[in-house]
DNA sequence: CGTGTTATTGACCAACATCAAACTTAGTGG
DNA sequence: CCACTAAGTTTGATGTTGGTCAATAACACG
C-alpha cells in the first residue's frame, strides 16, 4: 500500500492490514513530532490494540464519558465537537490515521466534548493503563505521547486565531492549509488533491460560518484559481496564494524537519 | 494574607511572600485539578525558583522562543496572545497566580505564541531540566503537571465555541463566567467583584471583536443588570442570569469538587 | 494643568446570516 | 436503466450583527 486514502482504504484489501500495520500507523505519526529510536518503535507495537470497524456518523466517544481507552484513528476521518443548546455545532478538530484525538483522557477523567467518525472507519482502542504504564516504564514514549497531546493544543490555539481574527475567506483558506500539510505528512495527498468527506454544513461547523456563506466563499476561491473544489475532492491549485490568502505559516504544527511541505 | 488581589499585592508588603509562599501558589494551584498529598507539596515545594518582578505590560516570552524554564505566574495578570500580520492580535489566554502558562515549551521546544504582561507582575522562573527531572522521579508529580496543560487546552476548545459559535453578548458574558469561577477557586474574588485590568481593547482582542462593539456589549450586560463594570472592577450583578446568557456550564474546567461555584 | 490613554457616541457600512426556493448529485429499489 | 428520494449545493433577496471612522468625553498621571 503505497498511497493511502481518507475514506477509500476502508474498501481495499483487508488482508494486507497487519495488526503490525496499524501499530506502524501510530508510529508514523508520534514519530511526525518526536524522534523515535528502533527501541521506541518496538515498545509502541507492544500496545494492546482493540480494532473496530464503525460506519459514517457514528459516536466514537460523547460528551460527559469517562473513558478507559485513547481512541487511536487507523482509517477515515473523525472530528471532535461540541453541540450547544440551540442545536448548533462547533466542530474542535478533524483527525486523520494515526492520530490520537481523546488522548487527553488519559490524565482529564470527563470528556468535555465528543468524538465521532465522517466516514465509515477503523479506529483502535488502546487501554488507559497500557499507555500509563508504558509511559511510565519508557519516559520517552512518554514524552512523545505528551508531545502529540501538545502539538494538539497548538492546534487548537491555531483555531482560536482562525476564528478570531480571520474574514471567512482566509478562515477557510487556513483550514485548507493545516488540513493539505498534515496530509501531506501522512502520504495522503494525491496530485495536490485532498479527500475531504465534509460537506459545506460540516466545514461551516469548523469554522464558525453559516452555510450559505462557506459556498460563496468556496466559490470565490474557486473563481480566483487558488483551489478547485468538486464535492469530496478538494485540489489545490496555487499554493503559494493559498497560504497568502489564509496567512499561514506552517510552524504551529509543530512538524519535525522534513515532515509537512 | 487572606484576599489576594490579582495587581495589587504587588504592592503589598512583600516581607511575607517567603519562598515558600511562592511555591504554595503553585501547590495550590495544582491541587486545582489534581489530588496532592503531602508528599508531592512538599517536592513541589523543592523546585528552584528564579522570582522576576515585570513591569506591566512586558513581554516575558516571545513567540519563536526556545525557553529553558517554564514560567509560574506568581502576582499580576499574565496574557497568551498571537499578532498577525496586519498587526491585529488575538490573545489565547489569560493567567491567574499559581497558573504555569508556557508548560507546554517542556515538550514543545519552539514558541508558538507569546506571553506577556498586563499589569505589573512577580514571575517565577522553573528550569525545564528540575520540571522533567521530578517529573521522571515522581510520577504524581508529572501526572499533575500533565493535567495542568490539559486542562489548559480544554479552555482552549471552549474559546473555540466561543468564537465560532456564540453571538457576542454571550462571548463577553462567557469570558466574564471563566474567570469568574477561576479567580473564585483562587480566592481573589471579594463582594462578587473581579479585578480585571483589562480594557475594553484587551477584551476585544480576546473576544474576536471591535473595542467600540465591546463597548455596546458591556453597557447591554450592565443595562439588563447581569455585570457592573467600572474600569477594572467588574461585579458579577446576577450570576445565575450570566451564566444564562452565556451558555455557561464550568465541567470544561475540570476543577475538582470543592473548587469553583 | 496638560497630555496621553481609554471609554463613549453617532453615522454609516460591510460581512455574514437567514430564509426560501431551485437545482444537482448520489443512492435506492423496481 | 429509470424513476424516486434524500442529501447536499447553489442562488437570490433581504435582514442583522458587528465593523469602521471620526469625534468627543472622561480619566489617570506626572
Amino acid at each position: 500500500v503505497t498511497t493511502l486514502s481518507i475514506s477509500d482504504s476502508i474498501s481495499e484489501n483487508h488482508e494486507r492490514l497487519s495488526i503490525s500495520e496499524n501499530h506502524a500507523r501510530l508510529v508514523r505519526r508520534l514519530d511526525m513530532s518526536t524522534e523515535l529510536n528502533e527501541n521506541d518503535k518496538e515498545l509502541l507495537s507492544t500496545l494492546p490494540l482493540r480494532v473496530s470497524r464503525l460506519p459514517p456518523h457514528s459516536e466514537i466517544v460523547r460528551e460527559g464519558d469517562h473513558p478507559h481507552d485513547s481512541v487511536l484513528v487507523l482509517d477515515g476521518l473523525v472530528s471532535r465537537y461540541r453541540m450547544l443548546g440551540d442545536g448548533t455545532r462547533q466542530i474542535l478538530s478533524l483527525h486523520f490515521p494515526g492520530d490520537l484525538p481523546d488522548l487527553q483522557s488519559l490524565y482529564i477523567e470527563r470528556m468535555d466534548h465528543s468524538l465521532s467518525t465522517f466516514t465509515a472507519a477503523r479506529v483502535g482502542y488502546i487501554p488507559h493503563e497500557a499507555l500509563r504504564e508504558l509511559s511510565a516504564r519508557e519516559p520517552r514514549i512518554g514524552r512523545a505521547l505528551m508531545t502529540h497531546c501538545l502539538a494538539d493544543a497548538a492546534i487548537f490555539r491555531e483555531w482560536i486565531v482562525n476564528l478570531g481574527r480571520r474574514p471567512a475567506i482566509a478562515r477557510m483558506a487556513h483550514l485548507f492549509c493545516e488540513l493539505y500539510v498534515r496530509l501531506k505528512a501522512l502520504d495522503l495527498i494525491t496530485a495536490d488533491s485532498m479527500e475531504l468527506p465534509l460537506t459545506q454544513t460540516d466545514l461551516a461547523d469548523a469554522l464558525g460560518l453559516s452555510t450559505v456563506h462557506v459556498n460563496r466563499v468556496l466559490q470565490a476561491l474557486r473563481h480566483d484559481g487558488v483551489i478547485y473544489s468538486d464535492g469530496r475532492r478538494h485540489r489545490v491549485v496555487d499554493w503559494e496564494r493559498l497560504k497568502l490568502v489564509a496567512g499561514f505559516d506552517q510552524r504551529y504544527l509543530h512538524m519535525r524537519n522534513g515532515f509537512g511541505i
